[in-house]
DNA sequence: TTTTAAAATGCAACCGATTGCATAATATTT
DNA sequence: AAATATTATGCAATCGGTTGCATTTTAAAA
């Protein structure tokens, strides 16, 4: 547990008889700098071990170069999707990234929001948690000029840079796929309404419904949180209903896997009996049996949208400020899932 | 974007006409400040937006209170188990996470290392890639006294501490599990055989065949990475061979899942044709049809315990370089995917 | 009331890199 | 060779919190 002794800038400039602040400048390639002392100090640098010191960097820079992400949840497949496209654009760019997550709760969420405040992050990206019902913990960055752009889960009437998909057009699409296989009767599983996401997505299928002149009937609609306890709950009020409905449109993949799961393991035949279509493209969609219909919701381009955003903003090169929202392509996968007619 | 001033100690010590050093001790809550001037300065503190500076902080103490993940892949289950894990005992022990992936190569590996040094993290937690052959990268932290603590992916005959599951007797139970349910020509799916935990479930495999007088068959052991595509190669490998197996111990779920998926659209019957087992206890093994028979490796609480002994010795309550290597229990999980008998 | 002990606060030197401005060294022009 | 322009380097203040030690204030003991 020896330590060696940290190498400043101090000691490289004893060395070479030159002052601290020539090898600042050199060590950065600063361009006023003989090339010949660069190398000097490049070398005796490396030599060294020296390794510069972010904090009394960053102390007097005023700057972090660091961006805060705060995610309503971590373990699902479009999640770790879109952080990966963040971390691509961030890497690239020369920004750390410090990750939290608010598993789905106001109360973490908000210190994740200070936390990140008081560690100084340059930027914020988040998506809001289930029982986020206003973006006050927010403020603090809004008052520093700090900005902060939302994705997936977000306040779609708020002021803010937000990037999302179209949810209606993706419910709407969903559903209207059902019809078109003969559906007459069809069932929605979702999660709390009150988030932007599924709020549009139950809108889109109800447009879908009456335009094609089937009644909207709520006894229909399933709001539930998606947990696998909660999937198997709503799958089996389903298999309660009188009549039963021949297709469910899903919020995510993953309870849908869980319902097909539950359906077949109660004797109902999919799709024959009940069609389905999930929503994320998650890759459980492919895995299972049937394959599942789904809405690709394309985590990594998100991810690298909102990244490459926020750092336009930082540098200067745009302002985010001016934008609102930006909406993102998604579509309609079929799979074996759906396919009543071609069967 | 008008940013406000930051607020410093020297402001707060200025309105109340103290020193910035009781300001400081006062904000930490030191014993040797009056009571009364803590209140005082934590009300300003609070009422004039005072947010402490890390940079500063963090130059005079020549600690960050950061540690490095660096892991090698992040988007499976088991990992964002694990990271999940680590997250709750360090931000219970108050510190930050910087989370580095290598996508299985040495070289983001080597470069992560280095990142992390520089960033002068207080310690590391490393799970190793694909073809990460020696540990030079993690020199620099080895003579800077930086504690490093690797899981999963380890060298099992090196130095350093490490947190593992016994990957050979997992191995050998389900490989035997396989035997007791009446198979007597069993194949093995796997992935780089350099790489400890892929080596040792085959040890077990193979002593497992051995100790039930089964001749061990390296046709029917299968080495290949695991992505979607190999484990459809893999899968189709098997199909091939002429007898066809009758067991399959997969080491991985996901593969495992891919497999069933790919014999079943061959007409094959999962569990009367051919048994299968898998690795991890993915929430995948729980969804496909039949359910899969797998090792439960517990995610979590690797997790916590890497990161409780990290952290253990950072406060120094206990030393690493004592410790060499923690085991952690797993089990058989024993589902429909491996039940030839009850059948 | 004086002496001694305990509690509270202040002084000032760090930690290491950055940067505006001044100065020195070298090259170019007259 | 002197004057001017260019190129390199240095000076010194700054970023904001921490901490060993000294000093002051207050409380307790003599």
């Amino acid at each position: 547990m020896s330590r060696e002794k940290e190498i400043t800038i101090y000691d490289i400039a004893r060395q070479l008889d030159l002052s601290a602040a020539t090898v600042s400048r050199a060590l950065k390639d600063h361009p006023a700098i003989n090339k010949h002392t660069k190398k000097k100090i490049a070398d005796l640098a490396h030599k060294l071990g020296y390794r510069s010191n972010n904090f009394a960097s960053n102390l007097r820079k005023q700057r972090t170069n660091t961006i805060g992400v705060i995610l309503h949840e971590i373990r699902s497949q479009f999640m770790t999707s879109v952080l990966a496209g963040i971390e691509k654009i961030t890497t690239e760019a020369n920004y750390d990234l410090i990750i939290a997550h608010s598993s789905e709760t106001y109360k973490k969420e908000a210190a994740n929001a200070l936390n990140l405040f008081h560690k100084r992050v340059d930027g914020v990206i988040a998506s809001l948690a289930f029982d986020t019902k206003d973006l006050e913990h927010f403020e603090p960055f809004a008052r520093k000029g700090i900005p902060v752009i939302f994705f997936d889960r977000v306040f779609e009437e708020s002021e803010g840079a937000k990037v999302i998909i179209n949810n209606r057009k993706a419910g709407y699409e969903a559903t209207a796929h059902l019809i078109e296989q003969g559906c007459k009767r069809i069932a929605h599983i979702t999660a709390n309404l009150k988030r932007n996401v599924y709020a549009e997505r139950l809108k889109g299928y109800h447009l879908a419904l009456t335009e094609h002149s089937i009644k909207y009937n709520d006894k229909l609609v399933i709001v539930d949180d998606l947990s696998e306890e909660a999937s198997i709950k709503s799958a089996k009020k389903i298999l309660a209903m009188r009549p039963m409905p021949d297709g469910v449109f899903i919020t995510n993949d993953f309870c849908a896997a869980i319902c097909i799961q539950t359906w077949k393991d109660a004797g109902i035949r999919i799709p024959e009996d009940i069609a389905v279509v999930g929503f994320n493209n998650d890759v459980i969609s492919k895995i299972i049996e049937p394959k599942l219909t789904t809405i690709n919701y394309p985590g990594i381009e998100i991810g690298e949208i909102v990244a490459r955003n926020l750092i336009n903003h930082l540098q200067g090169n745009s302002n985010i400020n001016l934008t609102n929202t930006i909406i993102i392509k998604s579509e309609l996968i079929v799979r074996a899932s759906s396919l009543k007619k071609e069967k």
